[in-house]
DNA sequence: ATGAAAGCGCTAACAG
DNA sequence: CTGTTAGCGCTTTCAT
């Protein structure tokens, strides 16, 4: 069942080449041929065999995209703008979620390599060196963790926490806590390292708490651990974990930013519609998606490796949510 | 370029069919013969070819979902649902987004409906006609839109509107508002007819405000409209224009719930977490798209054409945005 | 339990 | 400009 290439052909009593040429090689035939075999293979309903032509020509026009949760509201956008570029570049593109879990990662990893032409893969959790040797096969680009020889667009948010400490030591702060996320996040080492960093060359006091879920729960949950310090500002891993500790904090009975200041990071749509409005790192997932697809593209059509590592660095949005650190410093409990 | 099946027979002295067997017919083969191509093919580093399985089998073991805007936050959880499900079915999911575009729409149907073995179409914005004729080649499954003869899966909010002006009748509020979404909307045509003839049936009066953009924005915007009225209750469109009018009212000087009341509808991530945690309709979008890929898979497997027409009510979640009626009506301005 | 052979539908030289 | 001829890598009768 199904019409074929043949059946058109046929119908018209020229070849199957020709027909093939209508479609994919328009400027080599007659216009006056390649309009009838249009119209006849339209007529007939002609659809042609994805899985047919990939056989032949050894390309899918496919891309695959991993991550970790499309339903994270880090990722959306990210996929729209991947999904946009591919679009635009005649591909299709395959989405799959790993669920933060290395071996679904992997698994997904091989499978979708096997289906599509190249893979951005974000966040990856995986071990390197199964994500190398997959690399060796197939175009290949990370998004938010570098591999030796591998090409990555990172969103480093290292200059924008180092922003926010900044700001928050013009504020006055000079207590503050980092809430981190999921330990095994690279991202997560990574901001809890700056701010660290930064706050001793203010000669600031950083407490640390977690790790926890870069969830609203795990922020909302960190907040007792918060509440042990005598800290005036908290920074967190993400604005999910932000807006949890800000309604930790509601409840516990603290204002913020007035008692207490809090940051977050990603600048998702909601961190500007939360209430308060967060302070937090803009972090152009968006860009980054791009780029990925683009390099992506480049690998695929030039038949090169590629190994660039783009770093798109993210910068400070100061809203309502960090304010002047309060007069006297909170009394414990 | 690549090691195949034929690759792995050779440098073990079998034919490719008892390789082939090997992967997709184990209980054809002896265990010895399985085991001994297994690690052949892993150390090669065989990896069986997506087209030419699809070309010889006739299926691509891949499923296509079309979206409006993966970036619009009533979807992702949609994705996220059909994914898994299509993945436990051992399929492979495709994502596009539609844009809100009947003639996008059209093209990524046709391009992805010859790329998978079925696909589930969100919210079509194309004419009927054109989705009935890809129906009678491809299995197609729709997402809030029923089409005569078509699969199809609605999450209707009839009900929970209903349940919420029960609600707040029952708080005792007896003037409310409806705050409208998009004129062109068919939702909004629902649920403001539902609003306005359930407050009928209770004897309050139901002022309409409104069309605006289902955004924050939009919301916020309307709340001016909103506070000419003595009503001591809004009900949104949706949780984003629910939280602009809460925002709206806040800036108002006005507090929810306790001088006023407001609900959403959708119960996105954002509406239970943020302040105060909206009372809303919870439409199951997640249980729709697994209801979804689950007709789906019935029909490609079944090869039955389904008419099934499915719908989802929503329901009422009570959270902190509602409360009583305040003792004495508000006094204009 | 295994092998041989015939395609699946399309593209891509190579002729003409 | 168009037709001929081979496959692409895999599955699948049909034999053995």
């Amino acid at each position: 069942m199904g019409v074929t290439l043949d059946t058109v052909a046929r119908a018209l009593g020229v070849s199957p080449s020709t027909v093939s040429r209508a479609f994919t090689r328009p400027e080599l035939i007659s216009d006056e041929t390649r309009y009838k075999i249009l119209a006849v293979a339209e007529e007939l309903g002609y659809r042609p065999n994805h899985a047919a032509r990939g056989l032949a020509t050894g390309k899918t026009m496919t891309l695959a995209l991993l991550v970790p949760d499309i339903a994270n509201p880090f990722f959306p956008p990210l996929v729209r703008a991947a999904e946009d570029r591919a679009q635009e570049a005649g591909y299709s593109m395959l989405l799959a979620d790993t669920d933060e879990h290395a071996d679904r990662e992997g698994r997904l990893l091989r499978q979708l390599a096997g289906q599509a032409d190249g893979v951005v893969l974000c966040s990856p959790r995986s071990p390197a060196a199964g994500i190398r040797r997959l690399a060796e096969e197939t175009p290949l680009v990370l998004i938010n963790r570098a591999i030796e020889g591998i090409a990555s667009v990172s969103c480093v948010t290292s200059d924008g926490m180092r922003q926010i400490v900044d700001h928050l030591h013009t504020l006055g702060h000079r207590e503050i806590v980092y809430v981190g996320g999921p330990k095994s996040s690279w991202s997560n080492q990574e901001r809890s390292s700056t701010v660290r960093r930064q706050a001793r060359k203010h000669a600031m006091t950083a407490h640390v708490v977690g790790p926890c879920p870069a969830t609203f729960e795990g922020g909302f949950a960190a907040t007792e651990e918060v509440l042990k310090t005598t800290a005036t500002a908290v920074v967190a891993f993400d604005d999910m974990v932000a807006m949890g500790v800000v309604e930790g904090l509601r409840v516990a009975g603290r204002q913020v930013p007035d008692d207490i200041s809090v940051s977050g990071c990603d600048d998702g749509f909601f961190a500007s519609i939360s209430s308060p409005a967060l302070t937090t790192v803009r972090s152009s997932s968006a860009a980054a998606a791009r780029t990925a697809v683009q390099i992506l593209l480049t690998h695929i059509s030039s038949g090169e490796h590629q190994h660039d590592s783009v770093v798109l660095e993210g910068h400070l949005v100061v809203r309502q949510s960090t304010g002047p650190a309060p007069r006297k410093s909170r009394q414990r409990q």
